[in-house]
DNA sequence: TGTACAATCATTGTATACAATCAACCCTAG
DNA sequence: CTAGGGTTGATTGTATACAATGATTGTACA
């Protein structure tokens, strides 16, 4: 099945939210060749999408063998959410302090999107909404080197929530905590949005059922086609 | 100047090294035909490395212009140092709870040499010597994802150490900082260790003169040379 | 003289052909 | 039946040719 011709930015994309929606399952190989017949383009593109997100772990590529989807251990699942433990709640701090009118319109939109998808039973597109919710707040602080780094450990942790089953946390609870953050930002109170945001971490961990996989899982050509605009 | 032809992981580690040391002048092009020539290798592989190199913040690629060696300005720096005093004061505290029998000799090492390379006014050497010393210890915490974003943060700041100047810093007292660090880490007293790496930061800051930008320029193929075998 | 515009050139971006690598398979010898 | 070793095939790694881009230069015209 061959597609119309793809620029690399968009081939990035459409790769990576497919890695991130779990919807390539872990482990999965991504051949050059397939992606670059899918879409309709050379190879060499495709190995600067690939490489790229190699360095954003979302990939590992074996020299000689090939790049296969990423796919997180509980123990490396353990030192991810630790990292974002620690540069989450300072980022939250400085967020408080800088956050733009249109940084708060955008944490607003994403907390009522994650109301709306709960209310609909439709907690993968909750997570989702809470992911770009974190991300509106990081980006918010506007240091960029923080914000790479934090962006890069929210995609991973929103992997490892997709892929193994959350369906036991309190959606309730959860939207209210997103909140209250949201409140302590909006009124500059730093101190108690880092305490929030420090808090709330640890509330995400203990949710996870690590003996559980889900399956979101979606062939190359389904991903493409899905995709593809027309 | 054609040389031998060289893998790419090598060539990676030589422009690393010459931007690192701030022999490739931050803001020089870095032309994808000139360095092919110069290592004796096609496009392609200097392509792969310059885009890990952009991955890792030291050099700039802009689209279709060409990729420019990193160039900080002062708030960039001020950035960059706000993020290092994160992360290194928390990966120091995991140090002295993990580090193993060779990351301490790793450390005692390279502290020998900043010492000796003072004692033999060779500021620059000393430089490079701390450097490997803060990156045995930050090793040593044995998470990867703060590895990786702290060994960037390091390169980061030691570029900027290396390229502005900072010869009014207290060299004996930057060694007895040091020292104390790696005793504090030898006797698994994490709290201590932290609140030194804490306050090492700012001590680093404070010598940092943003007025004077220093020459240690060399041309490519000067670089290529040195670093070629035989 | 200064500005708009066209041609030129250096450089990057992409496609394709070929080389190198590694795993899996099969075949043979013990 | 098993162990060793060579062969094959799928895939990545590299070189090269060509296309696209955008800055620079030169030039005509106001």
């Amino acid at each position: 099945m061959s597609h119309s011709k793809m620029g690399e930015h968009q081939i990035y994309q459409i790769l990576r939210n497919a890695i991130f929606n779990a919807e390539l399952p872990p482990g999965t190989q991504l051949v050059e060749s397939s992606l670059a017949e899918g879409f309709g383009v050379s190879r060499t593109p495709i190995r600067a999408v690939l490489s790229r997100l190699k360095y954003e772990s979302l990939v590992r590529i074996i020299p000689n063998r090939g790049a296969f989807v990423y796919c997180p251990t509980p123990e490396e699942a353990e030192q991810i959410f630790f990292v974002r433990q620690m540069l989450e709640p300072e980022a939250t701090y400085l967020a408080a302090l800088n956050a733009s009118s249109s940084d708060l319109e955008s944490m607003n939109f994403f907390l009522d999107k994650e109301e709306q998808y709960y209310k609909q039973n439709q907690p993968h597109l909750a997570l989702q909404a809470i992911h770009s919710f974190h991300f509106a707040v990081i980006e918010a602080c506007k240091n960029p080197y923080l914000i790479q780094y934090l962006q890069e450990i929210l995609s991973l942790t929103h992997i490892i929530l997709t892929f193994y089953d959350v369906s036991e946390s309190n959606t309730t609870d959860s939207n209210h905590e997103h909140r209250d953050l949201y409140d302590a930002i909006y009124q500059r109170d730093a101190t108690r949005a880092k305490q929030l945001a420090n808090e709330h971490i640890p509330s995400i961990v203990k949710d996870i059922d690590f003996t559980k996989k889900l399956n979101h899982s979606l062939s190359i050509d389904q991903i493409i086609t899905r995709y593809t605009p027309k």
